[in-house]
DNA sequence: CTCTCCTTGGCAACCGGTTGACAAAATGTT
DNA sequence: AACATTTTGTCAACCGGTTGCCAAGGAGAG
């Protein structure tokens, strides 16, 4: 129909005859208008205004629409109202098995509300974050950051526009989603204690990491409580390999327990005080953050502080769709959820005690 | 300005006022227009069409429109035209790491090529995934279906509206991405057969996985090739959890080495056969499929053939995106990609010879 | 100095819904 | 039976771009 007709037209936008406006599918509200013999805004308040229309016009209507398999055009609805019934999710880094399952969580809540969740990736730069956030927002309805980079005050902006929920991090006039550290932390460093340990090593995250700081935190003051020495070094980025770059310094600290700011940098800590023959955890106790998928693949199996990721996508797409629906508190309040040690097989007692 | 003002609406229509077009960011072509003085239909070309429109006011134009700091509306777009720079991509499973390198390795090139990525599961079930699909396919310039559980005929269905890119699976009429397992396989049977193997046992994936009915194949062929015996046992389900359960089938069937349709299954397996004091790989060698996040976690280590599942997710990006570019072959041709044997600890020879 | 031909810009229709204002019909009131 | 009130449906404008068609303007040719 729309098609250009003229042979002549130019190579770089030649494209896609093939799938042009195929003729299933793509019936308006004005062709059941027209079966129905109705008025096309009447179809509009039958399908998405309830009650707006009478019984018998709207059975009509439906039927209708069902007979010429009507799907709305998500596009046409969104122009006039800016409604995109689509939630977008930006996470630090795809690769990294902390976001699988906030991703998850994000996307199960987001379906089950009608909503549909677009991804993007900032590649741990609050640059390439800030572009792609700026990006999703003109095309979504709300927006959730995963432990974002960026600044405090850009968030802010971002939330001017459109619903925004953090996870891992907390922003004062943001809805944020956030484990409590607390508690898990407690219970990490009690049990150290209680194994014969004194001096505990936690290795840092990124620095830009709101809840690096947040885990130095709260190890240094459980440690405070229990009366064990805590000091910190930084890594070289949270993966396998800044843990197993660790080594060399944490061995250097003296310390006999690890925490890790997550998961995989104790996982690379682990490989790598093996492969130096020292045993874990009779010599050293390892401890991580978040309980990724597959921290009980290795062996021993890895003690750590669990933080209910999938629970944080899940309620942050819920916050979300709470404030779409207008069903949410005025002041934007932050939701904390509980974490929790998993003992596993990386800590324990001191054997060579000091 | 488009409020209601009327405070007597409805509750469950109310919400958003909040965040009711702002002001800013959202000017229009036509604010363009204006301020350059020139016709709406020639910013239009000026930032659509390049060369339609002379160099002056070229520049004019995009002056005015960085000046205001414009953006498309991709609605706006989206409606006459049909194009959305959006792809979509479904998977099985999101849980399940073996997605998170296609995924990956789609959301990279998608947002190379100014394409957004949407995402969806479809819970390992048929139903949900035409679902999703359908949904999908509204609202996108392309979809990837990675490891699909629908049938061909509604795959090629899918096909006909828009393009579709077939991961994990070959599917007559469409373009598709597949791991040719051949050489993978060949190498880790023979490798087998080398370090005194005998017998091979197989573990299934879902019986409609495709790919799982091509490994078993393969091990056939090549254990036929070698002269080995190949048995082949079913598993409830393609996790850590189904390798676990498969244990008991695997030492009832008398063989000395494993093949598991995934790299979840090996893992599960390889932890119930640890737990009840076999060793692997004296005792037992495990191979699987995949080369997922965390393989190197185990101990021993995860010998596996590795399917770059990266690369499947950023070719198959790249088809849609050559197709919607109008540079694509007539004909939908299947995309090969090698695979090999990742050789790791949890194969080897065989201690307790038969 | 005309007369083509080509480039460039403008007009207006269109994509497919949504929604405020209003009129017609149905219902209730006295 | 006449009037007030509520329900139901229609009209038309609008969201913000895109694009076919046409005309004005400029360049080059004769």
């Amino acid at each position: 129909m729309t098609e250009p007709a003229k042979p002549g037209a130019a190579a770089p936008t030649a494209p896609l005859k093939k799938y042009a406006r195929q003729g299933k599918s793509n019936a308006t509200i004005y062709d059941i208008a027209r079966a129905a013999g109705v008025n096309p805004s009447t179809v509009s308040r039958a399908l998405s205004k309830p009650g707006r229309v009478s019984a018998k016009t709207q059975k009509l209507i439906e039927d209708a629409a069902a007979e010429l398999n009507y799907h709305v055009n998500p596009f046409a609805r969104a122009l006039p109202t800016g409604r995109t019934s689509t939630l977008g999710l930006i996470v630090a880094d795809i690769t990294n098995p902390t976001f699988f399952d906030i991703i998850r969580g994000a996307e199960t809540t987001a379906t089950a509300g009608d909503y549909t969740l677009m991804l993007a990736e900032s590649a741990e730069s609050a640059a390439t974050e800030l572009t792609a956030a700026r990006r999703m927002l003109a095309t979504v309805d709300g927006l959730i950051l995963a432990s974002p980079r960026m600044s405090d005050d850009e968030i802010r902006d971002l939330a001017r526009d459109k619903p925004v929920a953090v996870i891992n991090r907390e922003v004062r006039g943001v809805r944020c989603v956030v484990p409590d550290v607390n508690k898990g932390i407690g219970e990490a460093v009690r049990s150290l204690a209680a194994n014969g340990h004194h001096k505990v090593v936690y290795i840092a995250g990124p620095l830009p990491s709101w809840m690096s700081a947040r885990r130095w935190d709260g190890v240094r003051s459980a440690c405070e409580w229990s009366h064990l020495d805590a000091v910190r070094i930084e890594s070289s980025k949270p993966t396998v390999e800044g843990g197993r770059e660790a080594a060399r310094e944490v061995l250097a600290s003296g310390a006999t327990a690890v925490l890790s700011y997550n998961d995989l940098l104790a996982i690379g800590l682990m490989q790598e005080l093996q492969a130096a023959g020292i045993e874990v955890p009779d010599q050293i106790s390892i401890v991580g953050f978040d309980d990724i998928f597959g921290a009980d693949f290795t062996t021993p199996p890895l003690t750590t502080v669990r933080s209910p990721l999938g629970e944080c996508g899940s309620r942050a797409a819920a916050m979300l769709l709470d404030t779409l629906h207008g069903s949410a508190p005025e002041v934007a309040e932050t939701l904390r959820v509980e974490t929790e040690l998993v003992v596993r097989g990386s800590s324990g007692r001191l054997i060579n005690g000091t």
